[in-house]
DNA sequence: TTGAATGCAAAATGTTTGCACCCGG
DNA sequence: CCGGGTGCAAACATTTTGCATTCAA
């Protein structure tokens, strides 16, 4: 589902070239992050974990650093606790998340391009869009 | 500082009609928010306790709670730990939240206009503005 | 008076760190 | 072999909760 960006080789080369090493607990972790489209750390373990039942959420973490780094993954804050890691590149959307319902809809950055745009030319800032979260009520919980 | 919204007696009637008792903490946090403008419950606590030294921070957190559900103050998840709370209503602003250097820009929410009027005509999607933060790098972190 | 609110301490989450051992290159 | 990586346990940071006590109305 959705991934796709580089090889497995690509990346493991990018890997080694920085000093890094590939273990079976970091193949698994990316592996699980594109399986699951979003994920927290938590549950990313827990898709690991199916595969490799030994893995410690100390090694998922450090995982999820180390290929946010390289920017394989990304992760954005969608309120709540955990944060949200999903594959970057791919399928960037906004996140809507509605206040009420803790739920997490998906739009097209499209929408968003003319802000993005702006910010750019009137303050230098670079939106990362796949970073891209709107709080407020989605249409079922704004019905009376 | 930027407070108005209500009178002290609307919301403390408001408050009373709800079968709420007015405190001196209740009063206390509120008003911390809107003197510091933003601030985190640690930074809550620590306004609150330079006028009333003994209050615990679950009273804050509980009174952060109520006060939202009031409508009176608002929190916005910035992106690392600790959420930001500032009083609701005025002075709505986006957030710009630097990935690289955790710096916090603010930016007029007429630039996201268009997306709100979008989001509630075809989604059903209505934004809380105020609530509003855009991840990304900021121009400092973004020069070589 | 009386139940909402507070303070306190303990528990629940979510994340990070130190360290001995392990294993990829 | 050697330094990066892992597991484990303990430390942290943030938030929530149970309960006895206090106090606003």
């Amino acid at each position: 589902m959705g991934r796709s960006v580089e090889t497995g080789a690509q990346w493991q080369a990018e890997l080694r070239a920085r000093g890094y090493r590939l273990t079976p607990q970091r193949q698994l972790v990316l592996e699980a992050v594109g399986e699951l489209g979003h994920g927290t750390p938590e549950e990313i373990a827990t898709a690991v974990r199916r595969t490799a039942s030994g893995v410690n959420i100390s090694t998922i973490y450090r995982n999820l650093e180390l290929l946010e780094e390289l920017g394989l993954v990304r992760h954005t804050h969608l309120g709540h606790g955990a944060p949200t890691y999903s594959v970057a590149g791919n399928d960037d959307h906004v996140h809507l998340v509605c206040r009420d319902c803790d739920g997490v809809e998906e739009a097209s950055t499209e929408l968003v391009q003319d802000v993005v745009e702006r910010l750019a030319a009137e303050k230098g800032f670079t939106v990362d869009v796949g970073h891209f979260a709107l709080f407020g009520r989605c249409r079922s919980c704004s019905a009376p």
